[in-house]
Formats: structure tokens, sequence, C-alpha cells
DNA sequence: TTCGCTATTTACCAACTGCTAAACAATATG
DNA sequence: CATATTGTTTAGCAGTTGGTAAATAGCGAA
């Protein structure tokens, strides 16, 4: 094996970091620094050298995968009025899949609402203030509706239903390993969420029961249409939080 | 505090069987046996007499979870060619939600996917070879076909989507703590359970392409129609498995 | 080649981990 | 009350854990 070498800081430093993220997305937040310095090929001792404690580390981490993933430009397309929703909605969730939702950030992510949630409250934080309304108000577009109305309960379950749908699929793969179907580790085909979207949009055309396009509304699908459409999603409330010592 | 107690080996033990379960289903399979005994009331020592080891703690675990909580009625349910599919659907996810997706479950379901495994592959061999090829079949009765072959990829994708949507509430709910529009325990409203099947099965006969239920095919929805129709799924391998120590 | 800087390691600590065996005491019975 | 039974605890062990300080050695500069 190599004895020992000399790297820059920085170099060092990214390489810890990279490992950090292999390691704790596969070992979870509990495991050992000597486990990583050794998967890294170092003493656990230079782990302490870059990092003061191992939760700085974990904080590293987490900026690393959390921040900077989330790209600005999703926003200004689905704010496009020109585009179609349904193109839009594909679009989004087809780089969505491919940019946040990695191996790492699943697993990561889950680990993290498992333990504390930490990252999850600041990431729902996001969702909820960034895409969620922007994607109710995309299809209340698509479904002939201009209210700016807080959503109803039934509409936000079935945007819901779409969005934990297709983080299912990522659990699936990432944490279950039952990607099924054996196909490469781009699994999430475009065609799967494109036929989720769709199936998104009609039956959200069906809960909105928009005047313009009456598509279908089954029988049976009238007769629990009212029970819980009144409610409204309140405001979420901000959560302060203290890093918890490992 | 009251002092040592004696209790009936069984009543003891049935009483550490319960504590450990809300214990790990919080803190994980890492958690501390002495933490564990002292939230039950009694010494760590204690549990080593009812149970040889902490792994030994946990396959009772496993068991007491997630044996014994499936409902062969289920299958009968889905199996009944006299009833509506959609009524079975609704009911089957609703009954499956209350009694299969509690908190405990849902938590250590997971803890255990980004553990070892032990426990999901179980549970995942479960679904499909009983439950999915029979929604699969019943799903298909709805829009009309009769093939008993394999589901594709878009079919059995679709499904997941029902499938993993509805988990994905669980997993709001006990895991990120998100479920949003406050609502008692039993957020999961089977109207929204109802609202999720109807659209899965409404998007369901748009892909099959039933040509008894023309079910407003949206013209951009057959532009991707014969993408990923041919593909079938494989089946599935069972892996062996070896309790980890822990 | 030699030297100095510092990246990296070795050696170590205190607290914690699963687990064990012996000591202890609550309860039923005589 | 005395005594046996046995449920429960106390005391302890070997290995692990995050974290620290001193010793070591790689690499560029003179």
């Amino acid at each position: 094996m190599p004895a020992r070498r000399r790297l820059t800081p920085a170099q060092r430093e990214a390489q810890i970091l990279a490992g950090a993220i292999a390691f704790f997305s596969v070992h979870g937040l509990d495991g050992q620094m000597r486990v990583l310095a050794k998967e890294i090929g170092v003493t656990h001792a230079l782990l302490y050298h870059y990092f003061p404690t191992k939760q700085a580390l974990i904080e590293r981490v987490y900026a690393e995968l959390f921040e900077g993933r989330w790209k600005p430009e999703w926003e200004q397309l689905l704010d496009d009025p020109t585009l179609d929703v349904e193109a839009k909605f594909v679009s989004f969730y087809c780089d969505y899949t491919a940019t946040v939702l990695t191996r790492e950030f699943v697993r990561i992510f889950i680990f993290s609402g498992l333990d504390d949630r930490y990252i999850t409250d600041r990431f729902f934080s996001l969702l909820r203030e960034r895409l969620f309304p922007r994607l109710v108000r995309e299809t209340r577009r698509y479904c002939g509706t201009v209210s700016r109305s807080k959503p109803t309960v039934r509409e936000f379950e079935l945007l819901m239903g779409l969005h934990g749908g297709i983080f299912y699929t990522c659990v699936r793969q990432y944490i279950y390993g039952q990607a099924g179907h054996a196909s490469g580790p781009a699994e999430h085909d475009d065609a799967t969420i494109r036929d989720r979207v769709q199936s998104y949009l009609q039956s959200a055309a069906a809960v909105l029961a928009a005047p313009r396009k009456p598509r279908t509304a089954t029988t049976t699908a009238t007769k629990t249409a009212t029970t819980t459409a009144a409610k409204s999603v309140p405001t979420p409330t901000t959560k302060t939080r203290s890093p918890k010592g490992r």
C-alpha cells in the first residue's frame, strides 16, 4: 500500500468531504470516523485535523448535498406562461430527479428524517415556499381555474401523490434495492414521469371540477367530492433547532 | 420511584417487547440497550435475561411487527369477482394503511431498508407474490383487458405510483413530521385514498388503451404511448442473508 | 544535500457499547 | 416467622467510540 502522501490542505479536505458523503450515505450519520478514514485511506486523527468535530463534518456534508442543488431555473421554467403545463411538469421532474434525487441525497435525506430532521425540515421549507405553490398554480391553470387561494386538502394531497410517487421510485431503488425491471442507474425513465404527470393532471382536472374540461367524472368520484374540499392548508411554521451532538 | 417489582416472566417479556418496538422505532436498531431498559423502567441486564442477545430481541420485534399484520382476507377481497374494482382498491388500501402502515412499522421498515434490508426484502417478497399480481389483474379487469401476461413496465410503474404515493403519505407523517393540514393521527383520509385510486385507475385505462372504456385519451397522452410498452418485469430473485451482528 | 515547514501518523484518554456472573430481595408457602 | 424460589439488580469486562497531543516524515526551498 502506498505510504503516506502529502496533499495540499484543499485537496485533502475535498477528498475527505467526498469520501464522507459517500460513506455517510451508506452507513448513516452514525458511521464511525475510523471506518470513514480507512475508506479514504488516512488515519482518523487526520479527519479531526481538517474538521474540528464529527458534527462539523456532517454539516459540511449537508451544505454540499443540499445547498446548491436547487436550480433557480426551475422556478423560471414553471413561471413561464407561454409553455405547456404538462411539458413543464415533465421537464421539471425529469431534471429534478436527475439533479436532486441521487442515491446520496435520498439516503442521507432519509437518515436525517429518521434522526433529527435537521435537513428534511429545511428542505421541505424550500419545497413549500418555492415549488409546491408553483405546481398548484400551474395545475389550476391546466384545469382552467384561476383561483389564487390556498389549495384545498384534496388538491394538495393529489399533488403529493405525484411528488411522493416520484420520490418513492428513488426510495425503492436506493433504500430497498427493489428497482425491478433491470435497467441502468438512470432507472427513473422519463416516460414513467410523463405517465405520472399526465395521470396527475387528468385527475386534478376531475377533482377541481373545472367547467372547461369535463373529463369523465366517474359516478363514484362525485359521491365523495365535497367531503374534505373545504379545509385549507395551514401556513407552515419554521422550527428553531440546535445541532444535535453526536 | 417505585422499587423493584416482580412480574411473571410472561408479563415482563411482553413489556420488554412492547417497549422495544416503541424504542427501536424511534431510535433505530442502533439504540442502546441501556436506554431501552431505562425507558421500560428496569436494568439493562434484565433484558439479557429475557433475550439472550440484542439481535434476538430485534428478531422478536420483526416477528411481532411484520408477521401477523398481513390479513389473508385482503386476498379474498381482491379475488372476489362480484365486487367493484374501484371499491375493492379503496377498501383494501384503507385497511392496509390502518393495519400495516403504522408509525412503528413505517419507521422500523425504513430503518431496516437503510441498514441491511433484512425486513424489507421479506416484505417486498410478500407484496410481489400476493398483492401486486392481484392489483395488476384487477386493474386490467377494470380496463376491460383480460391478459394474464406479466405487466409491462409502464403498467407496473403506474401501480407503484399509487402504492408509493400512499406509502409516501405515511413517510411524510412519520419520518418527516410534515403531515400538514392539521388532523388527527388518522390523517390518511379515506377520501385521499379514494382520490388516488380513481386517479390511478383512470390513467391505467389510458395506458392500457383498452377498447372498452375509451376514457378521454388526451392528445398529449398518445404521443409517448408506445415508448416503453414492450419491456416486461423480470421475476425477482430471492436473496440469501445472514443476520447481521450488531 | 540539508533544512524547515507542516501534513500525517502513532499513542493515548475517557466515555460508551453489548454482555456476563454473582449478589440481592420480592413473593409464596410452610 | 422462616425459608426457598427466582425475578431483579449491582459490579465488572473487553472492545469500541469521538477526540487530543506529541512524534514522525514528506516535500519544497536554500
